[in-house]
RNA sequence: GGGUCCGUGGUCUAGUGGUAUGACGCUUCCCUUACAAGGAAGAGACCGGUGGUUCAAUUCCGCCCGGACCCA
């Protein structure tokens, strides 16, 4: 330690006092710089460097950030004591949709009633005041983060590099832009991908509807329907090859009700026999299904619901009517009609948006995707090669990567994230990529980099207005971290500092391995040729104390701040020490009690200590026995339990508080000999001790 | 609906093919050079339930229950 030793005057005293304490601490750390990567070594080996998760700018912190951060910050300490020099930066995510609502939210406003760029100078003044507030909670927890290394997704820097990634990978390649059925949000009106969907459960009602044949074996066919609002969209109707009761059907053409357009009947073997009738309508599109058969039947397409979920033209008398509004309507007037058979209410399971919790639709629309399922294999491989704590977390990645259905669809109909630095030739439509040295670039301000189109020599150009997935970009930590950059004079990649790369560890939550931990191994491995991360350690979530979920609805959500109010912070991070990691741990007032006493003692013992020691004690030539066991004990104690990773398993805050035990029994025995020895080395107070 | 994981004294946990670790809490005693948000001693679990493998299971396997997550 290279602190001074106390002045006689900031003597020990009273009672333990956090409030006073550990400001004195954290302003101390600030003002030193304490935490700041020296980054004096160029071996990639003994640089330990963590590639911290940015929080989304979408609201408060949550107790999750709080558990997380800690671990990450006893996992930094631990290294920059081993390995004298630890890479701990913080990021800011502010850069998608989240931020976006979150500004709306704060706001009351809605983006599409703004100039692009106004809406985006709102969007950062709000994200800057959630990022203060962040960076405070963040520096009150101790969290030994190096402040002088922080970044926000959206800052120029992070654009540029999310631009020269998107590049990179068109080079590779590895990107394609195709008009296709994508995954959509009414609300945020924007494409989403795979990843962002999430179940909801619903109440609806089951209809039966009766569909006049034009031509062929029957009257009438019925069929079980939750969303007659996309009548209008129905294309096809389907039966099972297998089904014998309706084996009679295909080749046959019914008649829309209400509508009166004819669709013709196909058989599918996706058709689910043991649904309604087993009979199916086939709209564009209302499940993936639909999309399925649209592609195989090479089916019509009939839009009847636009970008916002507002029924179309095609609707007829229906157009302008939002999808609720619109099936109210036509099941009112099905029913007049004599065609709704019956109407049964049911609880079934919708898939929505998981940031609005708006149901999804599927709309064809022109978008960017990186290609991933011909890749599935080497992805898989990647993931093999890091070490995961605990590991049982790989098989979700590995299920994951399995399970991939869809290409990574990246491009957002949104406002305020990083464009794509593209143009399209007006008369060809070629397309046509920013260079590399003039990123970062926003095709809607600034022009393209050609006068005419390399292809058939027009001169006019559209610029993209759709910006980057989130996810796009943040995927992208480690070269953020690692300061990847172009560099025009070798016309090659290469990092700022690239003894940080790859990464010692990767922390972050279970629930994000599909999203952020897949998706950046992807980029990265892709960018590099190599695997980002040497580890991954995986937290559980936070629940609340009766071990369930916390959530806005249960109205059982514990607030970090609240938390911080009343507890000293080295109480909260001796909670986070004492998870098990990788499983959901609840939150427990009782073991902030807990944290706090175990403070107590420590200061308790580092009075006397205080009281004893000579203010400024010679070093002993040799050690008397006690002290001798005493410094073996204390170093023991003070391992961390784990083995290379020095987190695999969290730092046994068992052992020191068994080692604190004794200590406080030791002065007793070694008082009849006398205080002029320092039995212990003066005892830091809490703060600081907890901290080391 | 499918998959994965988790389920150890009141609580949070360690761990293992031979009935189990630590802490907090609890009980009793103790204000003895810092200290009652303290110190000492002690009680407390047959390791979710149920079958099976085994000389022997909490530890391995099957099923069930509860919880979480992922995917349809």
């Amino acid at each position: 330690m290279s602190t001074q030793e106390p002045e006689r005057e900031e003597r020990i005293e009273g009672t333990y006092d956090p409030d006073a304490v550990e400001p004195k601490w954290q302003d101390r750390w600030l003002d030193a710089e304490t935490y700041a990567y020296r980054g004096e070594s160029d071996d990639p080996n003994t640089a330990y460097s963590i590639d911290t998760p940015p929080p989304t700018v979408s609201g408060s912190l949550h107790m999750g950030h709080l558990y997380g951060s800690t671990l990450q910050d006893f996992a930094a300490r631990y290294h920059r004591m081993a390995d004298g020099d630890a890479f701990f930066p913080f990021g800011y995510d502010d850069n998608g949709i989240a931020s976006e609502r979150l500004t709306e939210r704060e706001l009351d406003i809605r983006h599409g009633n703004y100039e692009r760029r106004e809406f985006q100078q709102l969007c950062r003044e709000v994200c800057e005041e959630y990022e203060a507030d962040f960076t405070a909670e963040m520096q009150e927890l101790a969290v030994s983060v190096d402040w002088s290394n922080t970044y926000k997704t959206i800052e120029p820097r992070v654009q540029r590099l999310s631009q020269l990634s998107f590049i990179d990978l068109y080079e590779q390649g590895r990107e394609y832009r195709e008009r296709a059925p994508a995954i959509w949000c009414p609300d945020c009106e924007t494409a989403i991908s795979q990843v962002e969907t999430e179940d909801a459960e619903r109440s609806a009602h089951f209809n039966d509807i009766r569909f006049d044949l034009a031509n062929g074996s029957r009257e009438s066919v019925t069929i079980s329907t939750t969303r007659p609002e996309l009548l209008p969209a129905c294309v096809a109707m389907f039966v099972h090859p297998d089904d014998e009761r309706t084996n009679d059907l295909p080749g046959s053409t019914a008649r829309v009700p209400l509508f009166g357009h004819e669709v013709p009947v196909y058989e599918d073997e996706r058709v689910d026999r043991e649904k309604g009738t087993g009979i199916v309508m086939c709209c564009t599109f209302g499940d993936q299904t639909d999309i399925e058969w649209y592609q195989a039947h090479d089916l019509d397409l009939r839009v009847a619901i636009d970008e916002s979920g507002t029924l179309t033209e095609t609707a007829g008398e229906y157009a302008g009517l939002s999808t609720h509004e619109a099936r109210e309507a036509i099941i009112e007037d099905l029913d007049d009609a004599g065609h709704l058979e019956s109407r049964e209410a049911i609880a079934h399971d919708v898939q929505v948006h998981e940031r609005c919790e708006t149901d999804i639709e599927f709309r064809v629309t022109e978008q960017w995707y990186v290609e991933l399922l011909d890749k599935t294999e080497e992805y898989l491989e990647a993931g093999r090669e890091m070490e995961w704590y605990p590991e049982k977390m790989f098989t979700r990645y590995q299920h994951w990567v399995e399970g991939l259905e869809w290409d990574w669809c990246i491009s957002r109909q949104r406002d305020s994230g990083i464009p794509f630095p593209v143009w399209y030739c007006a008369d060809c439509g070629e397309t046509i990529l920013a260079k590399k040295a003039n990123l970062p670039v926003d095709p809607l301000s600034d022009e393209p980099p050609v006068d005419a189109c390399p292809d058939c020599g027009a001169g006019e150009f559209t610029p993209e207005g759709d910006v980057f997935d989130t996810w796009a970009t943040s995927s992208l930590t480690p070269l953020i971290n690692a300061g990847w950059n172009w560099n025009e004079a070798t016309g090659e990649f290469a990092f700022d500092n690239p003894e940080l790369y790859q990464f010692d560890l990767r922390p972050q939550g279970h629930d994000i391995i599909s999203f952020w931990l897949f998706h950046t191994v992807v980029k990265c491995y892709e960018h590099t040729g190599e695997v980002p991360f040497d580890s991954v350690l995986i937290n559980g979530h936070v629940l609340d104390e009766n071990r369930e979920k916390m959530s806005k609805s249960k109205g059982n959500v514990v607030e970090p701040r609240a938390v911080m109010d009343e507890s000293p912070v080295d109480a909260i991070r001796y909670w986070a020490a004492s998870s098990s990691v990788g499983d959901d741990f609840p939150f427990k007032h009782n073991a902030m009690k807990q944290g706090e006493k175990l403070l107590q003692k420590l200061w308790n013992a580092s009075k006397l200590v205080d009281s004893l020691a000579p203010a400024d004690p010679a070093e002993p030539d040799e050690f008397a026995a006690i002290d001798e066991w005493l410094t073996r004990r204390r170093t023991r104690s003070g391992r961390p339990t784990s083995g290379s990773c020095g987190c695999s398993r969290r730092s046994s805050p068992t052992s020191r508080r068994r080692f604190t035990g004794r200590c406080t029994r030791t002065p007793r025995s070694t008082a009849p000999t006398g205080p002029s020895r320092p039995a212990t080395r003066p005892t830091a107070p809490p703060a600081r001790r907890r901290s080391k």
